[in-house]
RNA sequence: GUGGGCGUAGCUCAGUUGGUUAGAGCGCCAGGUUGUGGCCCUGGAGGUCGUGGGUUCAAAUCCCAUCGCUCACCCCA
């Protein structure tokens, strides 16, 4: 309760925690190795106007989510909100176009969006994600699912449900907007007052409104498959078919809707169970447009975010036990001020030799030492005392059976390899 | 931005219709063992009762405001 505490929406992840984030990091860098994904990391800070042009000034998180500032020269900076639109951007400014293509890049890292805090969801949270860039085909949408899919599977995530759908492109999607407007014109009134609004913002969003009165005036509402122009009819067609090829479930949900403006053709989520309201573990898409949008050569792309706090909840929900006790081989106990100086000497070359050996610096009695170095999970405790230091030995204490042997000193800091003093297994 | 729940020790919580120095368990520190952990016993430290104001002889308790946490809506990862 003293003075600060982190910012709103915000934590710190101590030690203990942080050996769960760990794993799940290492997991992402060894599946996306094996995919040929390298990773990139772009600035946590950008131009704003690289966010309000990629991601669409009328979406919510634009509107109303960036952390927006001015910096001392004027400019207008934004804390990301996403991580793709930095990576087209820097694929654009480093001209990646010109290595060879489809480019497949990984980032891993904080994002930041101004929003009421709740469960799964927080004011800087973290992401991992994928793109890749300069490629139209459809087995590049399907690579890109089943990066994802393999990555939950190996963090030992169970019950996934993955669901798609394909928004079309700036070709066929307006003649589904207004095969849309048309439905819902005579029942406008019947709409909740946000779908009103969305009517002509933004129509295909009413799609996904929870109201139950809107469902209820959505249960005719025509579907954009039947809209889809022959190219991107074909196109998710055959993402379909890789994936059931592979033998991987999924649903079509023609209500997907993503609330990002950049996508086009497919758009997927992976839902995790048990988890509530924020259950979307992962979600992304194609974005063929987006690359033209920040000013740059028009490039096909396709690629998924995926929250690293929810897919925590989603592990421990599902009863993983990820957090690594502490280890440790060895605790130098220290009996008499005249044995401080040795038992400085044998903790330093305890550890020049790899052993992970703390050692007490209190001044405490040897029970305190004791008692301390179990609450630690030594293995072992060597206790440098003025008694065995007349015979130029020290006393290793076996912490799990209480066995108890004099070594030379000379050996314990020459060789202690010879000694045995790994962590006992089990 | 909207709505609900909750703020008492490091943690989990108790605290009667408002009534003296605000408690318990766990944890922490020390002692019992002047050189031996876990179990046990004893002692100790640790509290602006979220914050500010009000009512009252008297507020952790009642009222108002505010901040924070939390859950849901919205939206999204």
């Amino acid at each position: 309760m003293s003075g600060i505490s982190a910012p709103r929406g915000t934590k710190d992840i101590l030690p203990g925690e942080v050996e769960k984030w760990q794993y799940m990091e290492d997991i992402v860098r060894r599946v996306c190795a094996r995919y040929g994904y390298r990773e990139i990391r772009t600035p946590l800070f950008e131009h704003t106007e690289l966010f309000q042009r990629g991601i669409g000034e009328a979406t919510d998180i634009v509107e109303k989510e960036m952390y927006t500032f001015t910096d001392r020269g004027g400019r207008s900076i934004t804390l990301r909100p996403e991580g793709t639109a930095p990576v087209v951007r820097a694929y654009l400014e480093h001209k990646l176009y010109g290595s060879a293509q489809p480019v497949r890049l990984f980032y891993h890292g904080p994002m930041f969006r101004y929003e009421r805090p709740q469960a799964g969801r927080y004011r800087q949270f973290h992401q991992f994600g994928i793109e890749a860039l300069g490629s139209q085909d459809p087995l590049m949408d399907t690579e890109t699912i089943l990066v994802a899919l393999t990555i939950f599977e190996e963090m030992g995530l169970e019950g996934l449900h993955i669901e798609v759908n394909s928004m079309g492109c700036p070709r066929c999607r307006p003649m589904y907007r207004e095969g849309l407007k048309h439905y819902l014109k005579g029942r406008l009134d019947r709409l909740c007052p946000v779908c009103r609004t969305r009517y002509e913002l933004n129509p295909v969003r009413i799609l996904d409104c929870k109201e139950n009165t809107c469902r209820e005036e959505l249960e005719q509402v025509p579907e954009i498959g039947d809209y889809l122009c022959p190219e991107c009819r074909d196109h998710f067609e055959l993402v379909q078919r890789y994936l059931t090829s592979l033998g991987r479930p999924y649903s079509l949900n023609p209500r997907l809707v993503r609330g990002l403006d950049y996508y086009t053709k497919t758009v997927f989520e992976v839902i995790a169970p048990g988890m509530g309201a924020q259950r979307a573990v992962a979600g992304g898409g194609r974005y063929d447009g987006l690359a033209e949008e920040c000013g740059g050569r028009a490039t096909p792309a396709v690629g998924f975010a995926a929250g690293m706090d929810r897919l925590l909840l989603a592990l421990e929900s599902q009863g993983k036990e990820l957090s690594l006790s502490r280890e440790l081989d060895a605790f130098v106990a220290i009996v008499g001020d005249k044995a401080r100086m040795m038992a400085l000497k044998v903790a330093v070359a305890l550890r020049d030799h790899g052993f992970r050996v703390e050692m007490e610096t209190e001044g405490r009695s040897l029970r305190a030492q004791l008692k301390t170095a179990d609450r630690l999970g030594a293995a072992h405790v060597i206790i440098i005392g003025e008694e065995e230091l007349g015979r130029n030995a020290a006393v290793i204490r076996n912490m799990e059976d209480g066995g108890q042997q004099e070594v030379p000193l000379a050996q314990l800091i020459e060789s202690p390899e010879s000694l045995s003093l790994q962590k006992i297994s089990g």
